[in-house]
DNA sequence: CTAACATATGAGTTATTATTCATATGAACG
DNA sequence: CGTTCATATGAATAATAACTCATATGTTAG
């Protein structure tokens, strides 16, 4: 009894493992969260919410300092989650597409509970 | 006109500083993202997918020790992203709402592209 | 009650990452 | 051109957080 229910367990694992998303795609959403995980992107995306901004209005916003603005917005850049374009002196930074909006959504409506 | 440009500027960030949500809001949903953002974590969500599991399986699914899928599942719990009940000796994880089962579709898209 | 099993937890170590400071790059304008 | 303004970047430091190991808690079976 006790061995039939652990093969009928150990088939049930085995088919867990073998639908599991590939290893590295798993990866890449932990990365993709990990972005989305620190308060001070957090702060950056949401200021961009609907607004396009330069770096040292970003700043400003955040009152914050411009180097830090800058290592983050590397960040948020290399993850695809901002778009920018320069301006003269300026670079403008904005949210990079509709996927953004949804997750930050989402977020808010799981915290505002 | 530098000066009523700036003066412009100067409104229109604290238009945006005003719209942004309250700073604690945004802190809670930066750590919503960051439970998000490990990949242990991930890998212990997705096992849960549509599964009721035990530590001890989760552990076997994603071939890791005992302790540290335990830890990882406290702060799962913590975040309220996996609800759990006793049967016996084992203590069976699942996810805890559609929210959950949202995101982590959201983030599989996003990569996905 | 005690042995055996499943899970949880605390302390310690190591790895990762955000910020600061100083400086580099790059564009505009006289 | 060279100066100024806006942004980016490298190195160093400081703060976080994951994993391991040992052990504690809690449940069931005998």
């Amino acid at each position: 009894m006790e061995a039939k229910q652990d093969k009928n367990n150990e088939e049930m694992l085995n088919a867990i493992i073998n639908n599991q998303p590939p290893e590295e795609v798993l990866y890449e959403v932990a990365e993709l969260f990990k972005v989305f995980g620190d308060s001070t992107r957090i702060r950056i995306l949401y200021a961009l919410f609907g607004n396009e901004l330069c770096v040292g209005d970003i700043a400003e916003v955040l009152n914050m300092s411009q180097s830090s603005v800058s290592h983050q917005l590397r960040i948020l850049k290399d993850a695809k989650l901002v778009k920018f374009r320069r301006e003269g002196k300026s670079i403008f930074y904005a949210l990079d597409d509709d996927h953004v909006y949804h997750i930050m959504e989402m977020g808010m409506e799981h915290v505002e509970e």
